[in-house]
RNA sequence: GAGCGCGUAGCUCAGGUGGUAGAGCAUCUGACUUUUAAUCAGGAGGUCAUGGGUUCGAAUCCCAUCGCGCUCACCA
């Protein structure tokens, strides 16, 4: 058996979930005998993109990627993001310029607001340029689509003429999803008003399907007007409109959130009464608050993109959008760590995994079957991956923020490291640094010493002063025995080779040092953590400390708002 | 009212298509005492929420129950 054949059986076997979908979308093919397959994603006139973005393209494109693997590039695949630039402007958003200027334009399609920006034609071309940078700075392969275009280009108007001749099918499925006062007034059809450029949520007094108009009244000055259904003259409700557009494009796939389940089905059984078949579907469950709340982005909870994108890397969080899609998921800064190193465990077993083993593998999937190879540290005859977990721990006992701290370390481990030999694990560095800022050292303890402790520091910062700066570690690490040794607090008369002479040294000691000096319980072999942060800089810690500056700096800066640190 | 998800070690969670319960942290023991936590070795800890069903075999599939949580029912 070559290895393509067997490669194809266990992609046809594979149980990871991009596949099971991809083979929902070969089944769905087979029976209609097409040669290409469109893929969705929609994105809401509220319009800035968010971590929900990136979550529902990220998934679309393993889905897509799996297919086209699945199918062995036979079908041609194609991803549309589309953009309802033509919806109309509820309410102001509160970030942005210009308010007032907006605000005169309320109700109108976005496509013909001012953006408030000044830099594009109108606030939806603004938001529209907003979305594409933002899919284009992931390298995401998608076919951008504007509403506005459509509608007005006549693209949609034979689906529109379609929907005006079906309207009573089309109210039948949608009216008893209503309550009694709004199923009076509800219309598929928002006319757009020929002289106020508003788009019109009106009840319809006539539709005339032959003609392709609607008839219907101002609320205000009671003039009835005739629209075209057609030519962007009117677009269409939420549901109805979603319905239009797949039966328009023929959309094959489109996922959505736990929150439309009930928007999917309407809007399916709209394309059925169309003569349609909706899109195979995949509902995805919805990112929740560290409380366990719906991520939402006017309360502002959860966690942003360019947080993430702060503290780690874009892949890594493709890790978190392709674990369990279908499970709600805490999507808040603890997970982070976590999701870097399963990452980076993912990557490094990947290599020794057998090709069915990979295509479960995340990083195929958020490679496109193209992982790049892990970068391991040559220590002692063995590769090593170091990871974040680590990272944090070497910052947080160094204390330090500086790139080049955490570079020291891992030099002393292997010698032959470097940001230009590891430039991925220089980011990583980089990442971690951030991440200690920002958590861990706002919850950094330090304490002040006692006059025995004081007395002893002095004596060390004394015995510092008469190192030269190239001291060894091993040298400083004596040194600090030798200071510990006469004072009885630190004395260990049970070390092992201690005598009465010369008692050992408990962990006491440098317990002490970690609580003073760095605000940690445990910390790292102090000799070699004073010779790589400076004999000159450590006298300068132990100086701060006898100050008690440690302990007040570290108060006023963390102590008024511990936890959510954004710098 | 309708729908969805979750319940596995003290904590946080992994556990495609059924095959003797796993990781990290925490904890305990031991090794090493001019020594360490970027070390090594080992241990303990779970009726996989509950009750049924299918099966030679169920944490896994099905049904029911309980508990927790979320979403939708105005707009998108």
């Amino acid at each position: 058996m070559s290895p393509a054949v067997s490669l194809s059986s266990a992609v046809r076997e594979a149980g990871a979930w991009p596949f099971v979908e991809a083979r929902k979308i070969l089944a769905r093919i087979e029976r209609t005998g097409q040669k290409e397959v469109l893929f969705e994603t929609g994105y809401g006139p509220s319009g800035l993109p968010h971590i929900g973005t990136f979550g529902e393209v990220a998934r679309t494109s393993m889905v897509r990627h799996a297919f086209a693997v699945l199918t062995g590039e036979a079908i041609k695949t194609r991803l549309i993001a589309f953009s309802d630039d033509m919806d109309g402007l509820r309410k102001v958003p509160e970030n942005i310029p210009n308010r007032e200027l907006v605000a005169a334009h309320l109700g109108k399609p976005l496509t013909q607001i001012p953006d408030p920006f000044g830099t594009h034609a109108s606030f939806g071309a603004h938001n529209n340029a907003r979305l594409r940078s933002f899919l284009d700075q992931f390298g995401f392969d998608y076919e951008f689509a504007s509403a506005t275009d459509y509608y007005k280009s006549g693209r949609f108007d034979a689906a529109l003429l379609r929907m005006l001749a079906r309207y009573d099918d089309v109210m039948a499925i949608m009216l008893p999803s209503f309550r009694q006062e709004r199923a009076a007034t509800y219309s598929p059809f928002l006319p757009i008003h020929p002289l106020t450029g508003i788009v019109m949520q009106v009840p319809l007094e006539d539709i005339d399907a032959g003609a392709g108009t609607i008839a219907w009244r101002d609320p205000k000055t009671q003039e009835r007007f005739i629209t075209p259904v057609t030519g962007g003259h009117c677009k269409l409700q939420w549901k109805p409109d979603w319905a239009m557009r797949w039966y328009a494009l023929g959309v094959d796939y489109e996922m959505a959130g736990k929150d439309l389940i009930d928007s999917v089905k309407l809007s399916g059984e709209i394309v059925r009464a169309l003569g349609g078949t909706p899109p195979e579907g995949f509902i995805y469950e919805l990112f929740l608050d560290e409380k366990g709340q719906k991520i939402s982005k006017s309360i502002g909870n959860g966690l942003t993109i360019e947080e993430w994108l702060t503290y780690a890397s874009p892949e890594s969080l493709s890790l978190f959008m392709y674990q369990k899609p279908t499970a709600a998921k805490r999507l808040f800064f603890d997970v982070i760590p976590r999701t870097v190193d399963d990452y980076l465990t993912f990557l490094d077993a990947y290599p020794r995994q057998e090709p069915k083993e990979q295509l479960g593998n995340p990083v195929w999937h958020i490679h496109a079957g193209e992982p790049p190879p892990p970068e391991v540290l040559r220590h002692a005859g063995r590769g090593t991956e170091i990871s974040f977990g680590m990272l944090l721990n070497l910052a947080a006992v160094a204390n330090s923020e500086d790139p080049q701290v955490l570079w020291g370390f891992l030099r002393r481990y292997a010698p032959d490291v470097s940001p230009q030999s590891h430039p991925r694990l220089d980011r990583l560095v980089s990442y971690a640094v951030r991440y200690f800022r920002d958590f861990v050292r706002p919850n950094k303890t330090y304490r002040l010493p006692d006059e025995t402790e004081r007395a002893a520091l002095v004596q060390l910062s004394d015995m510092l002063a008469d190192m030269p700066e190239s001291a060894s570690p091993e040298d400083i690490q004596s040194a600090l025995y030798d200071i510990a040794r006469p004072i009885p607090r630190y004395q260990d008369f049970g070390a092992k080779g201690a005598t009465p002479e010369r008692p050992g040294v408990s962990n006491e000691w440098f317990n002490m040092l970690y609580q003073v000096l760095l605000g940690e319980s445990r910390g790292p072999r102090f000799g070699s953590f004073i010779a790589l942060y400076g004999i000159a800089e450590t006298r300068q810690l132990i100086a701060d400390a006898l100050a008690g500056d440690l302990v007040r700096r570290h108060a006023e800066e963390h102590a008024p708002q511990a936890g959510r640190g954004r710098a």
